[in-house]
DNA sequence: GGCTCATTTTTTGTACACATTTACGTCTAC
DNA sequence: GTAGACGTAAATGTGTACAAAAAATGAGCC
């Protein structure tokens, strides 16, 4: 559908955040600019550029001459998000039960369909990826340039969020079942229900949040405390 | 209060705003990047990070290959823009309404006496920035970082609308009474009250975009569509 | 043996130079 | 006289070199 030519940044941009939700990308995980460059193909003008794009984003934290790392959201910074995607996807939703045209349900339709074969197939990373663009679509048909920016935003780390706290969880994400529902309640330009749907959606991820803990593998001293207090162990075997 | 080092992006991206809020930046104007690393003696790297935060803002608006201007809202962009603040600002009231303690609300107090004596001295544009910067203390009061990103922005373009379509309208912009009155209700943690008041207050930057009009001189064809139908009229007198 | 401090190395920040694209004025053909 | 093509000038996009800062390393000291 639409033809445009994507700059090189964006192509880095897209590929480091894929790599973020895809988890091949860990939390807490530095990226160095030549190293990226070089893998890349491109000078460190554009990683840079990519990395302020993603930083603004707040899906990677820059810090002031000691480079960039995956963000790596506390528990209480993951809440804070799902509010925020609460404010913002009860307005998306409004918008979209009053202006959504059947077109636009059929393409919602379409892309809840492909994300369902993603995990059919077992392709984690590109289902949670579909799953956000699902909301993305909505604050497009919505309408609302703004909103729709912001929503970028809170989607990205929403996925950060989901891959960091859902290791073990055998729970499927952003369930395609509940898009579906959502897709009825817009169809019949059913308010009430649609935010209901949408809000009971959010309920899902905020209740993984408090199942995971958020200890990885950044926090390296928490994870070898218990080594250190027994240095003199079986060292091997 | 605050004792961080600005960085030298940070310096010219804020001069560039304020001359944006100031109008001493008309909205069109555009930003040529050799000129203004001449004016703040920089690199064109620096001035370059300034625009692309600007215009990740939206308050420039960057076409590739062809320059940045400073960013021209149309009516309907600027109604969406304040049907975003509506959203935000709903949330933002509800959480101060529930957080701030005795002395936030001093500093609020405070800030809204220097909008006050800016305005009585006739200092236009730091009034509209003073006046911006107390919503912002607001999303900083809400205590969540991604509402208060999004908040700086759309301040930004709140601040550029009024700029833009406050021309010749004699009321004063974000009035400093109504942030008393808010400021009231916030302490007495009445959310009803305090909601009602911030909608009451957007209401009035509403209004002003249904009196001024907004054709510009970068609307050329808006502006010449009479004379191309009365092709053969009188030329000049 | 552990700690601090100086040196080295790595990495980020900035300026600059070159490549590419775009805008504009001119020239030519019809 | 107008429309189109071409060439030139200017501005943006990108790569690279150098400067500054931070991190890592190792020497010296307690």
């Amino acid at each position: 559908m639409k033809g445009e030519k994507k700059t090189q940044d964006d192509v880095v941009y897209e590929h480091i955040f894929d790599a973020i939700l895809e988890q091949r990308l860990a939390p807490g995980t530095k990226l160095n600019e030549e190293s990226l460059g070089d893998i890349f193909g491109v000078s460190r003008t554009i990683i840079r550029r990519a990395l302020a794009r993603l930083g603004y984003e707040q899906v990677v934290v820059l810090r002031p001459n000691r480079g960039a790392v995956v963000a790596s959201p506390s528990l209480d910074e993951a809440r804070q998000i799902v509010f925020a995607r609460r404010v913002v996807e009860k307005a998306v939703t409004e918008l979209v039960c009053e202006n959504a045209d059947a077109n636009q349900i059929e393409q919602l339709k379409q892309m809840v369909r492909d994300e369902q074969a993603c995990f059919d197939r077992g392709d984690l990373g590109a289902g949670i990826r579909l799953s956000g663009e699902f909301h993305l679509l909505l604050a497009e048909i919505a309408k609302n340039p703004p909103l729709l920016s912001f929503q970028r935003s809170l989607v990205s780390l929403s996925s950060l969020i989901i891959a960091q706290f859902e290791k073990g969880t055998a729970k499927s994400h952003c369930s395609y079942d509940e898009h579906f529902e959502l897709i009825d309640a817009f169809a019949k330009r059913d308010k009430e229900k649609a935010v209901a749907l949408m809000m009971h959606h959010l309920d899902h991820i905020e209740e993984k949040l408090n199942l995971g803990d958020e200890a990885e593998e950044n926090d390296l001293k928490a994870i070898f405390s218990n080594v250190m207090s027994r240095k003199q162990s079986a060292p091997q075997a």
